[in-house]
DNA sequence: CTTGACTCTCACGGTACGTTATAGTTTATA
DNA sequence: TATAAACTATAACGTACCGTGAGAGTCAAG
């Protein structure tokens, strides 16, 4: 499904989807040859989950964070939610009531305290927000995540800038002169924040093929993204001897 | 009441109640002599209206030109928004139902369409938006409402910092050398958006204490603050001549 | 008469997109 | 088969609604 198609059926703007995809929240599983964005439906369902944290009030920030860790459980996450949602409709029916008795008050046929006047209106006292916090408080993420927090908002612009880049480079041979390119961007970025000599650096490649953890969260930005990686970076490493 | 007392019964911030005074939304109808905010009663209830409006989703830009309209009707206002507020309990419904098929479908209990996966997200199927648009659209404003609406938006807050201004002015003799300098800033502002003589800026002061919609509009900013500002600009056009 | 809770006014920062502007792509129609 | 209409892309700036200090003044209680 290309974008406009997902817009209409799910009643989001395009702008939001490409949002969604610049700030690596919703990448699309595929794009045709001219860089149309096509979703899958996979991608749909992702989709879904993260408009129902939304409706929930979590930032896309958090969001983020928590689809994409590993251990994210889908199953728990949607019963959560399911408890996070029949408690928001407690309070609109509050609020409602609250509309109700302001009527009959505005019309002289009650009287109304100052505190019953804003009753529904306190948006901070769902019980189940405890629950979300401790599954998805700031504490709960893995050390992958906490690598990718320390990072300056900045950095994770950039991080996120060029796993895209490379993305769209990963068709290409791995010794290919394009790829070899952003290959080198990526190593000399990696150097700005952290230090990297070419074997460690080789060795990190490595990793995104045998830690399921990297090669999920890197092949969010392309199916066979950390494959391509891992190549590449062997190949420059190689060639910086 | 003062600020923070008002947050903590309403739940919301005390920089929220800054900023809707800041932009003229919700103006304390008094200040203690060192410049507290002083909330009534009736500056509750135009709250509650405010939060109503915000809870449907209104841009408060929106809520400030509803509310202050002259020609608003509250209880009007009221059956409305019950009106949406049901409509979006609606949505609310769905959108669980929806949680809870998708709850059955991941554990591969039932299938589920594309659509049938984002049923009670389409925040815009609202049928009582069209309610609120013929009573509320943008066609439906005065005349004052349309002024304010063609002046930029730059131009529109220096309107509110001035009014602002002269409120703090408003209990000094209206021939105060304060109260007069207060009155040639709004003088030379208004000359600068349009063209006003001294004889028609001292019409346009006579307007605010004859013209009702005008006093209340401007004594929104403090009470008595049309007459003061009637009289102060008589006196100031009187000296032009 | 000091401490702590509260208040004020700047003023900068941040999220989640909206909104052009410019240009390339695909599909429908003449 | 040309050409308009509809859709897509990136880029970059704009906007709404506050959050978050900083720095300074105010007020009731001990």
């Amino acid at each position: 499904m290309k974008v406009k198609e997902v817009a209409d059926l799910v009643g989001i703007s395009v702008r939001t989807l490409h949002h969604y995809d610049e700030i690596g929240l919703l990448i699309p599983d595929d794009t045709t040859g001219s860089g149309y964005r096509v979703y899958s439906d996979e991608n749909l369902e992702t989709l879904q989950q993260i408009l129902f944290f939304r409706e929930l009030g979590f930032p896309l920030k958090k969001i983020k964070e928590i689809i994409h860790n590993p251990s994210f459980d889908r199953q728990e996450a949607l019963e959560i939610q399911h408890k996070m949602l029949l408690e928001k409709k407690n309070r609109l029916n509050k609020m409602i009531r609250t509309l109700e008795k302001t009527i009959q008050y505005s019309k002289g046929e009650i009287k109304m305290s100052n505190k019953e006047k804003f009753e529904g209106f306190d948006f901070s006292q769902n019980p189940y927000e405890q629950e979300a916090r401790e599954k998805w408080g700031d504490k709960a993420v893995d050390e992958a995540n906490e690598k990718v927090k320390s990072m300056s908002d900045f950095e994770q612009q950039k991080f996120n800038e060029i796993y895209r880049k490379l993305a769209t480079l990963r068709h290409l041979p791995a010794d290919s002169k394009e790829a070899q390119e952003g290959i080198k961007e990526w190593y000399l970025f990696l150097n700005k924040i952290g230090n990297y000599s070419p074997e460690a650096f080789k060795g990190l490649g490595q990793m995104y093929v045998n830690d399921e953890r990297f090669t999920k969260n890197i092949d969010r930005f392309g199916e066979g993204l950390s494959k391509f990686m891992c190549e590449a970076m062997s190949i420059y490493a190689d060639n910086q001897k």
